[in-house]
DNA sequence: ATTTTTCGTTCACATAGGTTAAGAACGTAT
DNA sequence: ATACGTTCTTAACCTATGTGAACGAAAAAT
């Protein structure tokens, strides 16, 4: 059941889990079914969940003054996704997260996330690992959005991630790429023509 | 001499460290003294080290194809700077960090880090935390590069850094903000007009 | 099956920011 | 004091993306 978080942490890590690590880990992480458009981490309510994209697909989001959408990241099989501020300070989140797809989730609360990192040093390094590439690939995409057009962008980024725009609604690529859907719209038609 | 980074780690932690724990952590971060404009972490070399800068300004950016520079943050008395991919991974530095100023960093190398780490828990909670608030700092800056125009950003960072006009050139301030200085030029003197 | 809502496209027009270029202000070296 | 390079400003013009609106297609609801 738990077989895909296994895969992953021991890619992350480049090591293998022992059995009884394995068996440890598997009882912290619960699962959780959920139905398209669940929205299932609130801005402003407190989350203190670490979750594991087992099957299906989210949305990371912020709701701007102006009342538009943001798209913070997508979150598909073998993503970590939540709000890593609510998790660790407790305090409410600053992120909303839904589903886009019927979603299999595991999560993990914050006190078994604490013993987690006492008993198996592995996950607790697996967990840094995490982090740190989250917040590189945040710096990166910082760079790209300054030294990029929403063209190039659009380009690297279906490049990444061919599947994205059979999985996700235009729009919300749009908004994860800084433009509105008009404009990528016109991108794609662009793109087409130039062929 | 290693007090600021005293007060630093313990404001973050929000807990004291014992003479123990902080005599050795001394002996871990080794003083630098740099003069203006020197360049110590180079995109394409390996980098090792974490920086914690007592006094003076550095900035830490990237080049892009078109040659452009890109500030991805800035850093002063008390900031954690360096490049975390290299540090960790061991590979080439994806970012380049030089002095504004004439600066005093303590360096700390990543043998010593995984030391610090092992034996002092503190040292590891705290830089957990240090890796977090960088990380979701970064993604609330996508988040508002989307949502607000160059005019806002840059209210929005003089608000929060009053002094960084005054230490900083405004190039470095405009490639900051993801626009030309010229644009931060207009937006300025449009500013000046309002009042 | 029909209606209603959501989504993607297209277009005309508006605007923020980029580009190029020139000159003013300032700092530094001579 | 003078000259040189660097930074900042200003202005005219250009371009990518935003805005608002209309339409058709697809999806969801009835």
């Amino acid at each position: 059941m738990h077989n895909n978080i296994r895969k992953n942490i021991e890619a992350k890590l480049n090591q293998r889990l022992t059995a009884a690590e394995f068996e440890k880990l598997s009882g912290w992480f619960v699962p959780i079914q959920l139905e398209n458009k669940v929205q299932f981490v609130n801005e402003n309510q407190i989350s203190r969940n670490l979750y594991f994209v087992d099957s299906g697909a989210t949305h990371t989001f912020i709701i701007d003054k102006k009342g538009e959408l943001h798209t913070v990241q997508f979150g598909f099989e073998g993503y970590w996704i939540g709000d890593m501020y609510s998790f660790f300070s407790g305090k409410p989140a600053i992120f909303n997260v839904e589903t886009l797809e019927p979603t299999t989730l595991f999560a993990m609360n914050y006190v078994d996330f604490e013993k987690a990192c006492k008993q198996i040093t592995k996950f607790e390094m697996f967990f840094r690992i995490l982090v740190q590439n989250g917040y590189l690939n945040s710096l990166q995409r910082i760079a790209s959005t300054f030294s990029e057009d929403a063209e190039q962008r659009y380009l690297s980024l279906i490049k990444k991630q061919p599947d994205l725009l059979q999985r996700v609604p235009q729009y919300l690529v749009a908004s994860y790429l800084g433009i509105k859907p008009q404009s990528l719209s016109r991108i794609r038609q662009k793109l087409v023509k130039k062929k």
